[in-house]
DNA sequence: TTTTATTGATTGAACGTTCAATAAAAAAAT
DNA sequence: ATTTTTTTATTGAACGTTCAATCAATAAAA
């Protein structure tokens, strides 16, 4: 079946494939060639197209975080109204979309997430999602706050976000996206409760 | 230097080890070697005395997960009054003291969360852990709620508990246990807050 | 001298990477 | 249109490395 313009192809199959190997038997297990047979395709060629395991676990990655990046920028750019709340319902609802928030990429979420801590490329990848997070909800809390306030309220519900995804991730069930919404939009409220500028939802 | 009665001097140290090397590199790169060094022994004594590496493993995670047991089972026992506020209060601390939540203890303690996805044995003692932690949460928010609302409750501290500590695992300074401390109780007061039989702290 | 504790070289299995060989499509030539 | 040539995509066996586990040998206490 070799054509032309296959690259862009089998580089989307094998980050769906390493997701599903990760899924299966988790990243520690999770072969080159259990990969590859995911994607029904041979071992060699993931050296071919990403220079390498480490290449096509970086890949994986960082897919991950744009698709997330992506459906955040998403809601907020569908707004209705451009007040603090609605921004940051927004950037929590596009925290539990993430592209499916299914088991194969919870999963493989997690697994990078603990080894983000030992692999300066994948810690690289998190950090610099992770401040742009924090970044998001600590610009919309300080219109409603001081400073001081501003950061531990962005902190608390960047907590409670990754906890509730975390536990999501973890138990077999899989996550329930509705119910966690939930738990961090009543968060959310009782965060800005305590602020003048919030009219009651 | 063999002596009798090496047994418990050996495990100890042992368990020690495996957490000071996936503090250094990871539970990827955690080899049986590496281990004994960091011990001063040699890689066969481990087989000797956990069977192979799983059971050190395992032995590691019971460890841990036995420590923070521990840790707030004191708290709570130590506890002045019995209002379900003041039981949640030391349930957060117990949790953030974790028998130090220095760096090669949270580090190992993520690295097991992501394993535990996949190893039966280990996810059985993290499930047994977690449902404690929700359980305990629970009935101390029963005494002041409706159980529908109580499981939310315990859900979102939970959540935030395990949110909290993971960012702090993940963050190079490590985690700032006061900080995290204060964020949790705010929010167990908020919880409480909405409900009757809560004197105002 | 017996028992207990420990070592470290060895073994076999598993892994990622490489690369010569191959197969299929595309392009060029007839 | 058909054949030939070139290009692109892919394979899978071979290689070197790394690891956990084993076990005969050893050393120190009892």
């Amino acid at each position: 079946m070799p054509k032309v313009g296959m690259e862009p192809i089998r580089r989307q199959q094998l980050i769906k494939a390493t997701m599903a190997a990760i899924d299966e038997v988790g990243l520690a297990d999770a072969t080159v060639m259990r990969i590859a047979r995911h994607a029904g395709v041979s071992a060699g060629i993931i050296s071919h197209y990403f220079g390498g395991k480490d290449g096509l676990l970086e890949a994986t990655m960082r897919q991950i975080l744009s698709d997330l990046g992506t459906a955040v920028a998403a809601r907020r750019r569908a707004l209705a109204d451009d007040s603090p709340r609605a921004h940051l319902g927004a950037i929590i609802d596009g925290n539990f979309d993430r592209s499916q928030v299914t088991g194969p990429v919870a999963k493989t979420w997690l697994a990078f997430w603990a080894s983000s801590m030992h692999r300066p490329t994948l810690q690289r990848l998190q950090s610099v999602n992770d401040h742009r997070l924090y970044s998001n909800l600590c610009s919309q809390f300080r219109r409603l706050m001081p400073r001081q306030e501003a950061r531990r309220a962005a902190r608390g519900l960047a907590a409670m976000i990754d906890g509730l995804w975390l536990r999501g991730a973890l138990t077999p069930e899989g996550l329930d996206a509705d119910h966690a919404r939930r738990l961090a939009h009543d968060y959310l409220d009782q965060l800005l409760a305590a602020h003048p500028s919030s009219p009651a939802s």
